[in-house]
RNA sequence: GGCCCGUUGGUCAAGAGGCUAAGACACCGCCCUUUCACGGCGGUAACGGGAGUUCGAUUCUCCCACGGGUCACCA
């Protein structure tokens, strides 16, 4: 078989070098779990750190895989996170192109260029389905398919025989991988099989492709989850082969829904997407995931809050844990508190308010006011409506909430502080939060009472919840006099049935 | 099962031979207070086990246990 080697000087010569060029390469399924994205985020950031490249490839050689719609869920959460790409499908490059299905043709004549020093051969075996007599065996395909003459390959090849190449791996010795953060790992090459790299339908393996494609585009750094750590090796023994550098590995640990499992789509565990639809903020997402199996070294080491280009900034490979990390919603929901707090108010209102519309049908009450009390008040978007509620209709409630010990209420004393409200609110006329705040402590010092013996009750009257967005001045304001006084009349009539 | 990797409080984690073993979330308590929240203060809680090396091990070595990963014409 005649190689064309100008072919490969050719490829050769596109390579960009000379800078960091990392590359974060997601098969198309649809869905983008939380490890994949903090995969994603470490891969940018490693490049964003070093003034490099970052470089979106498409690996689909997977033909029975093949998500309609699913590349397209990749690039609008890399859009989202702020996670650009330099290089890519949409995008271009020096080195297009990064679909690999569309690269179908480099894989086959690298596998021949591969053959031909030695390091891969043609194996005719078909599948190979035999069970193995002990299950515990280990399952190494051995054939003697390597020792074919070129004249007894051709004449297999010219009546049809359907082939895949195989890595030729070496029968003795070791062979030491190196990784970024889990050091030198060194493996008996007798425990490595000969894997395959191009598959009979002429795509390449998984394992193939990411060793050429990582080659062909320069790849300088290699960030990928730890299942692939151990095939590693094999990686190191096909640059070696094929006379290539081999790029600095970086493999990180799971991101683990319990101690033992995965985060995954099956146990139902949320991915990007559907956090953005429980209704959290994209910044606290990935400040999160960045921190989960990544903490800043040294001066940083105590700080918990980044922006992305602040991580981009502080990151650093050495403080990339080797070990799995549980993710923590609560934990996540905490920050993403934090980042609701910090947000302006006008973007604030800007998300909340077609929350708060559907949850608050009546044009009478002002949003904007609603959204300001609530704004400390959630951790997630979508906890607003149970937070909110009330202000469109009164719940039915337990007479019980206007007992409250702290503030000395009971049935009894609740009841004539609510009956006390009526008269000064119906003769308030101006009917704002400080007014109406002024005459009830007011009232509550001309009773001679603590302001929570009136203002308790008052608030459970006009919420019927046991804890709202605001005290009752608030609630009272926001929801008018006349519908004010008419929750106060029901809670009287409660107070009384109760007695 | 073979091979590889990992193991600090419930969770995320700092630590890198000598420290009262950080910090954050969660939890609990107190204070503040017009509820809850926010805020402030404080508390409970950890180096998987066993041998070494060393004057001294959470930190180094070995063994064990446990957990994870991997052993596909999937990535």
């Amino acid at each position: 078989m005649e190689l064309d080697m100008k072919y490969f000087e050719e490829m050769e010569a596109k390579i960009p070098k000379g800078k960091v060029r990392t590359r974060f390469a997601p098969s198309p399924t649809g869905y983008m779990h939380v490890g994949n994205l903090r995969t994603a985020l470490y891969t940018w950031l490693i490049a964003r750190n070093a003034g490099g490249t970052f470089i979106l490839r498409i690996e689909d050689t997977d033909q029975g895989r093949l998500v309609e719609g699913a590349t397209d869920v990749i690039y609008r959460t890399m859009a989202q996170c702020g996670l650009t790409h330099d290089e890519g499908p949409d995008v271009g490059g020096p080195v297009a192109p990064y679909i690999q299905s569309q690269r179908r043709d480099t894989y086959g004549k690298y596998a021949e260029l591969l053959i031909s020093k030695g390091g891969a051969y043609r194996c005719f075996c078909g599948k190979d389905e035999t069970e193995p007599a002990d299950p515990k065996e280990i399952q190494k395909h051995v054939c003697d398919c390597p020792k074919l003459t070129d004249a007894e390959i051709a004449e297999k090849i010219a009546s049809g025989a359907s082939y895949v190449i195989r890595q030729k791996i070496p029968q003795k010795g070791t062979t030491t991988f190196h990784d970024a953060s889990f050091g030198d790992i060194t493996v008996e090459n007798s425990e490595l099989d000969d894997q395959i790299l191009l598959k009979s339908d002429g795509l390449p393996t998984y394992n193939f492709a990411n060793v050429i494609d990582d080659h062909l585009m320069g790849i300088t750094h290699v960030v990928r989850g730890s299942e692939y750590l151990s095939s590693a090796p094999k990686y190191n023994l096909l640059y070696e082969s094929f006379g290539w550098d081999v790029p600095t590995y970086i493999h990180c640990s799971p991101v683990m829904r319990d101690a033992q499992h995965k985060m995954s789509k099956r146990h139902g565990d949320p991915s990007y997407e559907d956090l953005m639809n429980e209704g959290y903020l994209t910044e606290a997402v990935l400040n999160y995931v960045a921190l989960l199996g990544w903490s800043p070294k040294g001066a940083l080491a105590e700080r918990e809050f980044f922006t992305l280009s602040e991580l981009a900034e502080a990151f650093d490979i050495a403080g990339i844990s080797k070990s799995p990390a549980v993710f923590d919603i609560a934990k996540l929901r905490w920050m993403n508190s934090e980042y609701m707090k910090k947000l302006p108010p006008e973007v604030f209102f800007e998300k909340a308010e077609p929350i708060l519309r559907e949850a608050i049908p009546n044009p009478a009450i002002n949003l904007k006011t609603v959204a300001a009390l609530v704004q400390s008040r959630c951790e997630i978007l979508t906890d607003l409506p149970g937070r909110v509620d009330f202000l469109a209709k009164l719940p039915d409630y337990d007479v019980a909430l206007y007992v409250h010990k702290k503030s000395k209420t009971t049935l009894e004393n609740s009841l004539a502080a609510l009956e006390a409200c009526v008269p000064v609110l119906e003769n308030l006329t101006d009917w704002t939060n400080e007014s109406l705040y002024a005459a009830l402590t007011e009232l509550a010092a001309k009773l001679e009472v603590k302001n929570s013996i009136v203002l308790w009750p008052l608030r459970v009257a006009v919420s019927g919840k046991e804890s709202t967005p605001g005290g009752a001045t608030d609630l009272c304001a926001l929801l008018g006099k006349e519908e004010s006084l008419r929750r106060i009349a029901d809670g009287i009539a409660r107070l009384k049935a109760a007695q």
